[in-house]
DNA sequence: CGCTGCCTGTCATGATTTTGTCATATACTG
DNA sequence: CAGTATATGACAAAATCATGACAGGCAGCG
C-alpha cells in the first residue's frame, strides 16, 4: 500500500516530473495540478493527504490557494508544504500566516523533500486524525474504531461510523446532503438523496439504542429543514 | 426555487432534449444553445450558473468557446463541464488547460450528470460569505444555519431565515416588496404582493417569540408605509 | 458450493412543516 | 371620515422528512 497521496501543484513541467518521480519512488501516490484552480478541484475530489504547493504559480495564486484551503473547515487539516525559490524570511512569515505547515526551498534534494513530507504527515496525521472525539459521554475512537456511550460499546455499522466521525469533527455547522455525500461516501459516488436520510436515521437509532441514563444522544444530530443536517451540542 | 441555471450547448437535438429533461427533473433551469455563437450570447445575456458544453460543435470547436469564456474576466468564473464522446486523455488535458472544470463522457447516466453538476457548483460557490451577522443579541450564523437571541435558539422557517439574512446584511435601507421578492425568492418568481407581508409577519413573530428580557427584536423590521420595509437599528 | 447473516441503497407511505393566498381586522393619511 | 395600506388569523396545497420494509451484495462458515 502506498504511504499517502500527495497533490503536487507546480506549473513547470520539468520540476513537476522530477518531484513526481521522487515521490513515486518513495512509494507515495501522486496527483498533478498545474494551476491553483486545478488544484482546488483535485483537493475536493480526491482528498490528498498532503499538498506540495509551489509558491510561484502563474497569477501569483499559490499563497491565495493555501489561504483558501486553510480557511475552509473541510480542507483545513490537510497539511501543506510550500515550495519556494527564495529563502527570504518575508515569504516564510507570509506563509505561516496562511497556515502552511512547512517549507522546502529550491533547490532541494529528493531526500530532503521526502523527509520533510514524512515529518509533516507524522506530525499532523498521527496525532490529529486518530485522536478520539468526545462529546459528553459519547466517545468515538478512530484508533480502535469504536464508539462508546458511558463506556458502553455502541453497535454501529461502518457507514454510520464514518458519518458520526464526520459529524463529530465538524460540529455546529450545517451540511447539505450533497456535502455529506462527498465527505462520507467520497466524490464521484452517486447516491439517492434520500439514502442519506436513511443513514442518518440508522445513526440516530444507534445513538439511542443503548439504554442509557437520561441523555439521548440522537438529539445531537439535528435536521435543518430545507438544508441538511447538523451536529450540534446546543439544544435546538 | 430552482437549484441553478444551466446553459446547455449541444447541436444534436436528441441529446439536447435528453439533457434538458434530466436537468429539468433535477430542478435546474435550463437554457438551450445550438452553436458556440448562440451560447456566447446566452452567457452574456442570462449569466447561467454553469455551462454544459459539447466538445464536438459544428464549425468551431467547443474548446474554442471554453477558452474564450475563461479568458474573459466577466465570464471566467462560470464553471464549465465538457461533454465528450472520447475518453482519450488528450482531450482532458487540452480541456483542463482551457480551464474546464470537469468532464462527462458520453454515454453518461442522468444521475451522474446531475451529480457532477452539483459537485462543480458546490466547488465554485465556496466563497466565504459565511460570517455570522449580529445586531445586539440577535445573531444569525450562516454556517450553522441558526438564529439565536441571547444564545437562545430561535425557531424560524427557511424563507424567514433567508429574509432575515437579507435584512441583516442590508441594514438601514428600505426595500420595496418587489425588491425583497427578487432578493429573497429570486427573480422570475411571481408572488402575490401580500405574501411578502405575511412572511414579514412570520419573521417578526419569530423574533418576538422567545420570551426574552426587554428588547423586542421585531421592532428592527420597520414598515415604511407606501414603500416597503426596512431593517434598522434605530428606533422609528 | 450453498447457506446465513450483516450491511447498503432504494422505495413507498405516512407524518410534519412550510408556504402562498384569502378574507377580515386594524392602522394610517389627508 | 373616507380611502388606502398593512397586519393578522385561518387554511389547503406543496414540499420535505422519518420510518419501515425489502432485495441485492458480500463475507464467513459449514
Amino acid at each position: 500500500m502506498s504511504e499517502a497521496t500527495i497533490l503536487i501543484v507546480e506549473d513547470e513541467p520539468a520540476i513537476m516530473d522530477m518531484i513526481a518521480l521522487t515521490l513515486d519512488h518513495a512509494n507515495f501516490d501522486t496527483i498533478a495540478a498545474e494551476s491553483a484552480h486545478q488544484a482546488h478541484v483535485a483537493v475536493i475530489d480526491q482528498k490528498p493527504d498532503l499538498i506540495l504547493l509551489d509558491w510561484m504559480l502563474p497569477g501569483g495564486s499559490g499563497i491565495e490557494l493555501a489561504r483558501r484551503l486553510k480557511r475552509d473547515d473541510l480542507t483545513a487539516d490537510i497539511p501543506i508544504i510550500m515550495l519556494t525559490a527564495k529563502t527570504s524570511e518575508d515569504n516564510k512569515v507570509q506563509g505561516l500566516n496562511a497556515g502552511v505547515d512547512d517549507y522546502v526551498t529550491k533547490p532541494f534534494s529528493p531526500r530532503e523533500l521526502v523527509a520533510r513530507i514524512k515529518a509533516v504527515i507524522r506530525r499532523s496525521g498521527g496525532s490529529e486524525l486518530d485522536k478520539p472525539l468526545e462529546v459528553f459521554d459519547l466517545r468515538l475512537d478512530p484508533a480502535s474504531h469504536q464508539v462508546t456511550i458511558e463506556d458502553q460499546s455502541v453497535e454501529i455499522g461502518p457507514t454510520e461510523f464514518r458519518l458520526l466521525k464526520f459529524f463529530m469533527s465538524h460540529q455546529e455547522k450545517v451540511f447539505s446532503r450533497d456535502n455529506i455525500q462527498d465527505q462520507v461516501w467520497g466524490a464521484n459516488v452517486y447516491l439517492d438523496e434520500r439514502t442519506i436520510d436513511v443513514h442518518i436515521r440508522r445513526l440516530r437509532q444507534a445513538l439511542t439504542s443503548t439504554e442509557n441514563s437520561g441523555t439521548n444522544y440522537s438529539k445531537l444530530i439535528q435536521t435543518v429543514r430545507g438544508v441538511g443536517y447538523r451536529f450540534s451540542v446546543k439544544p435546538s
